[in-house]
RNA sequence: GGCGCGGUCGCCAAGUGGUUAAGGCCGAGCUCUGCAAAAGCUCUACCGCCGGUUCGACUCCGGCCCGCGCCUCCA
């Protein structure tokens, strides 16, 4: 069964299929800008995308999928970042961008195949934008900035179904003095020494020195990555515009092509109902909730537990949820013989994922399946549907917080009395355990402590 | 104002025009265990409101209420 995808573009299903010769399936994702720790909504998006990624391997082999994945390495963000900081721009961009492949790695998110940055890709961008220029889609403004000409390209607004017309326009008039149009967007923005510091290049011919506007980027790297025309092209609901509108745009005009065949944009992650929001208070970083004493791997079952075109609402309960039905997961995995009989029994689930990608309806269906104890046990398809979550089983669960001295030595002394079988005493130690906020597990040969985890 | 999404069990969340509306978490009862934990068994919804279409709607259509997102550089 081919695997069935939402195309954001044509609104409907459609079936996933390499297009080039080679049956390389071509497939870029918007990454992250590295000027802070990606927050659990980035990595919503990215663990969706990792399942996708996965599930295109089974279908049309490890080596057939060519999955790319950028990183936004200079724009208003990052160098704003490097000025507040005082520091080189690339210097918080390779800082954080080691932070973000520890926190993928955490994810058991797959590496892509490719990374690129958009200052690796200078040169790239700038030949695009001079080819904008010769094909009239693109032009000068007095400033020197190049702005993208939307009056130009018949086909803008197809995918966001956005006209110029409908713009609320209280913010677009920053600096519209300069463009043709407040709709028209930045290709190469000229340098401006107070705001830019040390960061610039040499611009399209003709004009000043700057930097590459920001929705260039994707459309020069993938176009020199993977060529003009991509299989699929994926990214959060909120870059559908302007970013995917602008790269289709720009793609379109100079390739004389089709930029992305297929296109799918994951919804947003709410927290408790909200969009996230430091000042709010629910605004979480992988590192924050680790803190907490959460897994990573149960942050990544609750990412997947919302459909990946709704909204899903995170919530400590709902990692909480996860991180236990994790624990029933490596129970049942260490309950199946090592070389299960290759009957497919978990076939439903991976259906599920088939189908749009419905996570959730693929998390039912494998906890249908494992409840459902009759039929043979099947670890070698137990372990394919593992795989195509990315659910890492060997990955240790939330490490157990030491417990305090005056816990350790409360435990000792019940332990004794336990041996020593004068159980009133015991029970007496296990309340005040109780109390303190800690579990005492008893096992054969001696006892485990863990924090009672508070909601 | 424009575009889009959603309101299903205490929480999270699938799903279907018509047999018992998945699943996870939490909770309750029982079994087991000195106690607790783990494990096992059992139990917990008529699907936002009002109309309409239909033999029949939670599922289709319309209206309303509520929530959320995007609208130029936010995944």
């Amino acid at each position: 069964m081919p695997i069935q995808l939402f195309d954001s573009l044509e609104r409907r299903l459609k079936p996933l299929a390499p297009s080039h010769p080679d049956g390389v399936f071509r497939f870029y994702n918007c990454g992250l800008t590295v000027y802070a720790p990606g927050h659990i909504g980035n990595f919503r998006t990215f663990v969706v995308n990792d399942v996708l990624r996965r599930l295109l391997e089974l279908e049309f082999g490890k080596d057939k999928v060519k999955h790319v994945r950028n990183l936004t390495d200079v724009d208003d963000r990052t160098i704003g970042q490097a000025k507040k900081e005082n520091r080189g721009l690339a210097e918080i961009t390779q800082h954080w961008t080691k932070i973000f492949h520890q926190d993928c790695a955490a994810l058991n998110l797959l590496p892509p195949h490719a990374e690129p940055t958009a200052t690796g890709y200078i040169r790239e961008q700038v030949n695009m934008i001079e080819c904008l220029m010769e094909k009239g889609n693109a032009y000068r403004a007095p400033d020197g900035s190049v702005y993208f000409k939307i009056a130009s390209f018949p086909g803008y607004g197809a995918l966001s179904r956005i006209q110029e017309r409908e713009l609320q326009v209280t913010n677009a008039i920053a600096d519209a003095d300069h463009k043709d149009s407040v709709s028209d967007f930045a290709l190469w923005k000229v340098y401006k020494p107070e705001e830019d510091g040390a960061v610039k290049w040499t611009g399209p011919g003709g004009t000043g020195e700057g930097r590459p506007g920001w929705h260039i980027e994707c459309s020069a790297m993938s176009k020199s990555i993977l060529g003009d025309t991509i299989d699929l092209h994926t990214g959060g609901v909120d870059l559908l515009f302007p970013h995917h509108e602008n790269e289709i745009a720009q793609s379109q005009c100079c390739n004389g092509t089709t930029f992305a065949r297929h296109w799918y944009h994951s919804e947003h992650l709410l927290v408790d109902g909200k969009k996230m929001s430091k000042s709010l208070g629910n605004y979480y970083t992988l590192g924050d909730l680790v803190a907490k004493g959460y897994s990573p791997m149960a942050v990544r079952l609750a990412l997947l537990m919302g459909h990946p075109r709704k909204q899903l609402n995170f919530t400590l309960d709902s990692l909480h949820a996860a991180e236990s039905a994790l624990a029933n997961l490596r129970a049942h995995r260490a309950s199946l013989a090592t070389a299960g009989a290759a009957h497919e029994a978990f076939a439903p689930v991976l259906a599920m994922l088939q189908d749009d990608l419905n996570t959730p309806g693929a998390l039912g269906a494998l906890f249908t399946i494992i409840n459902r104890k009759d039929g043979e046990p099947d670890a070698a398809s137990f372990d394919r549907v593992m795989f195509a979550l990315g659910l890492d089983l060997q990955k240790p669960a939330a490490p157990a917080a030491a417990a305090p001295g005056a816990i350790t030595a409360l435990a000792e002394k019940r332990w004794a009395a336990k041996q020593a079988r004068d159980f009133a005493a015991a029970d007496a130690l296990r309340k005040e355990l109780t109390a303190a906020g800690w579990a005492m597990l008893d096992g054969k040969d001696g006892y485990r402590l863990e924090p009672v985890m508070k909601k």
